[in-house]
DNA sequence: TCTGGGGTCCTAGGACCC
DNA sequence: TCTGGGGTCCTAGGACCC
């Protein structure tokens, strides 16, 4: 059996758990630059407010009903997470922190237990250490445990709690379960299975797993055999290093010189390689995009982007910092009202296994590149000690490409400072 | 005026190997 | 008349997740 632990309405409560008084009003997160709205309490999904409104759209409602607005706080989120996590951790024998509000617990060894009464206890436990809700779904394969988990949430009679063991239990949530809320069918699938009258997560079931297997391929005939009761999908209790990483931002504003993107790019390439050291990894390709508004229409869209390979894989920022420029000057065009940029690392190799690759073309000694990661290494321990961006690199410009913020809440959990700033 | 940021996996087809 | 059988690697595009 799989326990599917989920936080209710994740970013909100982690605002709450912090602002007591807020458990009478309706909750909304931000996305960067305040953009569009990320998470809603109960209270404003019930307003009706959706998923990924802009918030200018609604801004007057949210002031009709005098709700709480907040610019996403990611240090508070993570940090609470973790809290979460390592709460659950010390519920069952192994774990898989599935997403920043989510995680998998491996229940097979708790056959003799009371699972619905286990569960309740695991709920009221995350609540008591960390103030944060949770749902939990008990289920023979991960799928259905998803499923279950979505009805411990809807449903208020299940208070929360709902487990799936008989046959009779899993074919009844399965009547009730659109095959558009299954994991891992999402939009477009949807649209192919409600064409076939395959409508209801017990129609997938049932359906000929051939013709699955054709249209919806393996991932498709894995998701059918987990609702037949079928577990394909094993708990993963190692995190595997990541193949790229990503750093990019719309911009708070118009963004049209080489100049200015040059810092943007710094900025973002620099943090890149910060995180590749944090994963312990070097890249060994690295993708630079810049784009205007996908809602301008007065004027044509452009997306630029190139890639290119680096002269040898590297977690090195300033070594990453020059490639990005050199590929930006390649597919900047003058004339052009910017609104996001970004940089990618890929090609990924972990640092272990590459300590002795040279690059037959490489004009820098190892030797060089040791002093290079002393320097890395220092930098990084600065920042981590006194604040990230207390040293840089001089075409960083961090602060400026900060999105905007404007309703932003304390740093409670990770900042003294800002938690005396709350009581004064 | 105004619209997020980060990932993974799979398939098909081309080019190549013996 | 007739033309094998078994692979790998790479890329682009499309699907999905939070």
């Amino acid at each position: 059996m799989f326990a599917l632990v989920d936080c209710n309405n994740f970013y909100a409560s982690c605002e709450r758990a912090f602002k007591p008084a807020l458990r009478l009003r309706p909750v909304v997160v931000l996305s960067n630059n305040d953009g569009c709205i990320i998470a809603r309490s109960e209270e404003a999904k019930t307003l009706g407010i959706q998923m990924g409104t802009p918030e200018f759209k609604c801004r007057l409602l949210l002031k009709q009903h005098d709700v709480a607005v907040f610019s996403s706080n990611y240090a508070l989120y993570g940090d609470m997470s973790s809290r979460v996590m390592a709460t659950l951790a010390a519920l069952a024998p192994e774990i898989e922190v599935y997403s920043i509000d989510e995680a998998f617990l491996d229940m097979s060894s708790f056959s003799r237990f009371d699972l619905p009464d286990y569960a309740r206890q695991m709920r009221r436990t995350v609540r008591l250490h960390t103030g944060i809700p949770v749902c939990v779904g008990i289920a023979p394969t991960k799928t259905l445990a998803k499923i279950a988990n979505r009805l411990a949430k809807k449903n208020p009679h299940y208070q929360g709690v709902c487990v799936l063991a008989t046959a009779e239990e899993i074919q009844a949530a399965l009547l009730h379960t659109k095959v558009e809320d299954i994991w891992g069918i999402g939009r477009q699938w949807s649209k192919l299975l409600q064409a076939k009258r395959i409508e209801s997560a017990a129609d997938l079931a049932a359906a000929p797993a051939a013709w699955v297997r054709k249209h919806l391929h393996v991932v498709g005939a894995r998701i059918q055999a987990e609702l037949q009761g079928k577990s394909c999908l094993p708990m993963e209790l190692v995190r595997p290093a990541k193949q790229s990483i990503c750093t990019s931002r719309s911009f708070g504003r118009n963004v049209s010189t080489l100049a200015e993107l040059q810092q943007a790019v710094a900025t973002f390439a620099s943090k890149c390689a910060v995180k590749l050291r944090k994963e312990d990894s070097l890249a060994s390709l690295l993708t630079v995009f810049i784009a205007t508004s996908p809602f301008d229409e007065s004027s044509d869209r452009y997306w630029g982007t190139r890639t290119a390979a680096l002269p040898h894989p590297t977690q090195d920022s300033i070594a990453i910092l020059k490639a990005a420029e050199t590929i930006l000057d390649g597919i900047f065009r003058d004339g052009n009202v910017y609104k996001k940029a970004g940089v990618m690392v890929s090609g990924i190799v972990p640092r272990a296994s590459c300590s002795t690759t040279l690059s037959l073309f490489a004009e820098e000694a190892p030797a060089a590149n040791a002093r290079d990661a002393k320097l890395m290494q220092a930098m990084d321990a600065i920042n981590q000690r006194y604040g990230s961006g207390t040293v840089r690199l001089a075409a960083e410009n961090a602060e400026s490409w900060k999105p905007h913020q404007e309703r932003l809440s304390p740093r409670y959990s990770t900042r003294l400072d800002e938690i005396i700033e709350v009581r004064v």
